[in-house]
DNA sequence: CATTATATTGATGTATACAACAAATGTCAA
DNA sequence: TTGACATTTGTTGTATACATCAATATAATG
């Protein structure tokens, strides 16, 4: 390389992982896309090295897969892998919110249940709150195999919100955080397990009669089954 | 490299994986190691590239910690290590039982009552199905993500063997087995789940138990908090 | 003797050259 | 035209040299 832009102190291997995977799930690297090491190489400015440290990972996490002489396949968003990701939350997030739920101060309930009742926030932030208050729960468990799951999982599922932002599901999400939030403070973790089940089963629907729906006029990369 | 004195099929890094993670977890090298990546190349006949593929994968499994500029350390079985393996086992595997033990056919149940059954297997044999009968409800769940934390977990476990092996509790488990399977045959899934999630919890106790005891004469590696 | 500054050591991080191999392509013959 | 076969191309797999940085040892100085 000629010249580094800037030295940061992170690393090249940690810089390439996030920034190769921030372009993945913001579906800037279309889903089904077949990449070399050599254009990621040019496209992150670093050497084959860090790549493929960062492609390691990012198959690990189901992200891609390495077909071995091929390339580095960016694996579509099918419905299968639709199943697979809600059939992780619906177990691990209400399991979380009634065992784990009692470990959070009452002030952060408190605080999330005022954001989840304004209105008029800007997408952007509504959804980084959204993010954060499922990803709390999973924190409070303090346990390394949970977040690891969760994490692999979470990063996916940003890619569906490319698919179904400022859907007319926005706001009802809201109200659904805001009854989970409400119980927790109230000290009914049954019911806010259930709560978020529930609320978990519905983000799915929605995601799930959209692709649908946008299946029919074709056009889109996402759908389509995971071949070979 | 010299002679690569057998040309596999698998690759290096594959190899280097495999091998390394065996030597771990049957505590061929010991919990609470530091070891160089020159180090392991020389066990390995790898060069520094495959080995630092596998190290990387056992990061993630959570197995070693890589400290920059200090070494590859493996991880220590602490307490902590312990509840947070037993928590990932209680949540996922009664949860596979109830919802995918029906995806498998009754003749496998049957096969399973028969060798829960035998007395005076081998116990290399005994542990083999003893992994085979838990992973199957595992793999039935169809699901990539239960399928990757499942075997991080197991992988963990199969060191606590080491500790445990040939203890009393060898044939409790076996017939908690069998009652398991029994109770699949016979179409009972809540009941199955629910010895599952027995089962696994005397696992920990048995465990927990063993594990204090020894830490009281000294002389072992296993225990000691994670530092630093 | 203590303490600070400096030099050395040794570890991983990074870049890159080379090997191996599979797929694609082109050529020649039937 | 079509088939088989050889060649070329392009990709990842592997080895290794070099860069970087932190910890440690060492020496000089108050």
């Amino acid at each position: 390389m000629s010249e580094n832009e800037l030295n940061l102190s992170k690393s090249l291997k940690q810089l390439a992982y996030e920034t190769l995977k921030q372009k993945i799930v913001s579906c800037e690297i279309l889903p089904g896309s077949t990449l070399t090491e050599d254009m990621l190489c040019e496209m992150l400015n670093a050497s084959r090295t860090p790549v493929r440290d960062a492609v390691s990972r990012l198959e690990q996490e189901h992200l891609v897969s390495i077909k071995p002489k091929k390339g580095i396949r960016v694996n579509r968003v099918s419905m299968n892998s639709i199943k697979e990701l809600f059939e992780v939350r619906c177990l691990l997030e209400p399991a979380a919110v009634l065992k784990y739920g009692n470990r959070i101060p009452d002030e952060v309930y408190a605080r999330y249940t005022q954001q989840f009742r304004r209105k008029n926030l800007p997408t952007e932030e509504l959804y980084r709150v959204d993010d954060e208050f499922h990803q709390m729960f999973i924190t409070a468990s303090n346990n390394r195999y949970f977040r690891s799951v969760y994490a692999m999982i979470a990063d996916q599922v940003l890619r569906y919100r490319v698919l179904t932002a400022n859907g007319p599901r926005d706001e009802i999400a809201q109200e659904e955080h805001y009854e989970i939030a409400a119980n927790c403070i109230r000290g009914e973790w049954e019911l806010a397990s259930r709560l978020m089940l529930q609320h978990i089963e519905n983000s799915k629907l929605a995601i799930v009669h959209y692709v649908l729906d946008t299946n029919r006029n074709a056009h889109n990369v996402f759908l389509e089954e995971d071949e070979d």
